[in-house]
DNA sequence: TCAACGATTAAT
DNA sequence: TTAATCGTTGAG
């Protein structure tokens, strides 16, 4: 059995994306998005940037300790329990926010953090937005930074990624073939260590590095061993 | 009401 | 390895 994948070049519809986060996330790999978010709020709109998605993560709900779901819906969680296709943006550390497409839908909570892509387009104004990177792969690698290269903040919770008339939306990709795709336990997670819901495209140096999350706390005793 | 900490990043 | 920095959470 084939799991579906849209078209390459279509944009994402919600039904495709109300499926398991988890099947969900392998078939982000690859797919696009694409955002006409100004620089600054109020002025004139230029040329779009759009990213490939190179690394993801899938989170559930009630099944998921290490999801922001896992203890019920709040107002803060509210739009991952909401339909699919929708973008459930969070502020995270006191200074970044990082951006999640929903899954499933009906009450059901689910979504795909993106974690690492590669500019494809507007790398120029990509590059206003993040001065300090080094290079450009560095210009996605990682949550915070896809997100701020895409000009998403918490205003932009919320939005759907299926709107045609969206300033944000997702596309499908070529599919990245089942031979590249790596899989791992999620970045910066405590809890649910050995659930491998984090893909990436093996090469791409757009993939953010691995840490593992929670204090690490060494006995003062304990130690080396 | 308060203290703790996080799906991170940039700089030591 | 650590500072930066604040909204959300869980306990009292």
């Amino acid at each position: 059995m084939s799991l579906h994948i849209g078209v390459p070049g279509a944009l994402a519809t919600r039904d495709e994306l109300a499926i398991d986060p988890v099947v969900a996330a392998t078939r982000l790999l690859g797919c696009v998005v694409e955002s006409r978010l100004p620089m600054v709020e109020g002025t004139e709109e230029s040329e779009p940037v759009s990213v490939r998605l190179v690394e993801v993560e899938a989170y559930r709900g009630a099944d998921d300790p290490a999801s922001h779901c896992y203890r019920g819906r709040t107002p803060r969680n509210d739009v991952m329990f909401g339909p699919a296709g929708h973008l459930y943006v969070y502020f995270v550390y006191g200074m970044h926010f990082c951006a999640n497409v929903v899954c499933l839908t009906d009450g059901v909570a689910g979504a795909v953090l993106l974690r690492g892509a590669e500019v494809v387009g507007g790398v120029e104004k990509a590059r206003e937005r993040r001065p300090s990177a080094r290079n450009d792969a560095e210009l996605a690698k990682g949550p915070a930074r896809l997100t701020s290269v895409l000009g998403l903040h918490r205003d932009h919770d919320g939005i759907d990624l299926t709107d045609p008339a969206s300033p944000v939306r997702l596309r499908w990709g070529a599919e990245v073939p089942a031979s590249s795709v790596r899989t791992g336990p999620r970045v910066g997670v405590a809890s649910a260590i050995s659930t491998p819901w984090r893909f990436w495209q093996d090469g791409s140096s757009a993939v953010s590095t691995y840490r593992r999350g929670g204090r690490r706390r060494t006995p003062t005793a304990g130690g080396t061993g």
